[in-house]
DNA sequence: GCGCAAATTGTTACCGCTAACGCATCGATT
DNA sequence: AATCGATGCGTTAGCGGTAACAATTTGCGC
């Protein structure tokens, strides 16, 4: 806890301008070599780190790439982020994370509080907002894209798979392999609107043949394994003649899983399983559990090239705006 | 992609001076309650989102506490982040996350990059840094907190357990339990200098008794269960006589039971497994792996409280550092 | 040694907002 | 009616940098 340092302690050690130091730290051209060594010396010297927030102001720009979702616990997020990393990380931008906790209302202030430091882009999770929110990021002074989920009407730029779609071939695949009688458990209903979205389709797909959903467990807390597990074991002991189970995620099937293991339910003869995300955790169990990959790195990183080439133009080029539907593809694994 | 909206925009439209719009938005006192309903609606009906960037400059505050850690994808910071949060919510404060990728260059750039926004407080995981770092960290002119580990020499505060007691303590419980011939699994090593101590730990306490690692697997990738899996083959595939394992992390022993499961080798019978963290997928599998509490939404919670306590303080108040060693506790579970 | 363009440095005027202080207005007090 | 404190609002002067332009120095050909 020191005295706040200036660019004017600076300048003044080696004996310039502010305006020259600043030229020599941030290395813009018209520096010689020897005064921009001398600065960076001065600068290191006495641990000066430049003051971004009066940078910023003054010359109308951020380094800062809004990210908000969800939740961070769900292992689904991080890899979006770590897509959206990777393609930033050659660049000036940094990506900043704000949680919304599958709550619009928080969601909108925080998307508020990002846009109050006027990033150079805002990634968003999902196309479901309240209208203060949507009008925000109509108005607001940056390529905003929402990412992914393409069900419905973005206000910017959208990059995302259909989870309608992804339930309907669900659906189908499980009819394909013989089960007809199917139930659904799913977590965060229906905060979780592209959960719901693939439960829709699912029932939609099953109907188309002729079936309906057998049983289903809705609650609205998290997922985890353990959740997927107690849920799992509920579901059976109501509906033991249940044949396959579609959960929202693949953190519930590995929990279901789980409960198969230690009950000595054979996979898949007694019971077959699907999730959905590929995430991670699928990989390294002893059997391969179904699940539709939903692209999480792709999306990730298509976001931040749109947001990259977005940024570049002048505020008044014509933009063309981006909906880009990811193909999600379905993973059969040995559980099915 | 609309005109920047100001605030001067929406004095002029309500037909009072900035300062009072300002007063206004900010719930300061002395508006009256009409003008600032006034001011309210004028903003809201034309969309303005006040510039904190302006603002933060002109009161030389800013809301944000920076956090710095390793990795998004290890399962263990999202849960330092939310015991954080938590005690942020009803405050001022917003936490922004930074991501160093177990690198101690790219951690210091990060830091860098945090302190240019001049944030209220700082939050970094572990207590190897950069010399630079160091010396950002001791001249940051905001609190600074050390998390995770305590075994080193914190620049500023310090919250966490030790790692090295946590190796000792799991060595012990392991001999006392007649293990003989263990072994250990390790990943981000040597990058993860808390795993790295845990190891050096455990080796001293089975030193301690007479002991030494029968076999090792060091790797340098990240952990995950398909990972945990493999290298637990490898090492037996090697050392088929090893009685008992340590992993640096419960996803690496969650990949160790998975390949006991697919191998139909008895825990704890034929093979014992222990890992660290305590994490949440453990919950739910068919049997309870054995662990250590890492404490992480504690550390969490305690290094916000730490933050919001002396941020209040005028800058010249006599600080009192805090080093808080929380008890780390190993859960033995079925697995030992 | 002189003239001129390129290279380097300095000056001025903000960026958008707020702290600090100043100035009315108004009802209550004496 | 003059005094006074509270209340509400405006004015001034920055916060710590940078864009844009002005001024100075330097190098070089002739």
């Amino acid at each position: 806890m020191t005295k706040r340092l200036n660019l004017k302690d600076v300048a003044a050690l080696v004996g310039v301008s502010e305006m020259t130091a600043s030229r020599a730290l941030r290395g813009a051209p018209d520096v010689s070599q020897k005064t921009r060594l001398k600065v960076e010396e001065a600068a290191r010297s006495i641990g000066y780190v430049p003051n971004r927030i009066a940078g910023s102001l003054a010359s109308r720009s951020v380094n800062l790439v809004a990210v908000v979702v969800p939740s961070l616990n769900s292992y689904v997020f991080p890899e979006v982020l770590s897509g959206l990393s990777a393609v930033l990380k050659p660049t000036e931008l940094k990506p900043v994370v704000g949680v919304s906790s599958y709550d619009l209302a928080e969601e909108e202030s925080v998307i508020r509080e990002m846009l109050s430091w006027r990033p150079s882009g805002l990634v968003v999770a999902g196309l479901e907002h309240t209208d203060t929110t949507r009008s925000m990021l109509r108005n607001a002074a940056c390529p905003v894209v929402e990412v992914m989920d393409t069900d419905g009407d973005p206000v910017g730029h959208c990059v995302g798979v259909s989870h309608l779609q992804a339930g309907r071939d669900m659906a189908h695949q499980m009819v394909a392999r013989g089960y007809r009688k199917i139930a659904f458990i799913g977590t965060k209903m229906p905060q979780d609107f592209r959960a719901v979205k693939r439960f829709d389709g699912f029932c939609e797909g099953l109907a188309a043949q002729g079936l309906e959903i057998r049983d289903q467990e809705l609650i609205s807390g998290e997922s985890s394994i353990q959740v997927g597990r107690t849920l799992t074991e509920a579901l059976l002991a109501r509906s033991p003649d249940v044949d396959c189970i579609y959960y929202s995620s693949d953190v519930m099937s590995v929990g279901g899983y789980m409960h198969c293991l230690a009950a000595g339910i054979s996979i898949p003869d007694q019971l077959a399983l699907a999730g959905f995300n590929n995430l991670q955790i699928l990989e390294g169990l002893p059997i391969g559990l179904a699940t539709t990959d939903a692209r999480r790195r792709d999306i990730g990183r298509r976001a931040a090239e749109i947001i990259l080439r977005d940024q570049q133009l002048p505020d008044d080029a014509p933009r063309d705006w981006v909906i880009e539907n990811m193909q999600s593809r379905v993973a059969l694994g040995q559980s099915l």
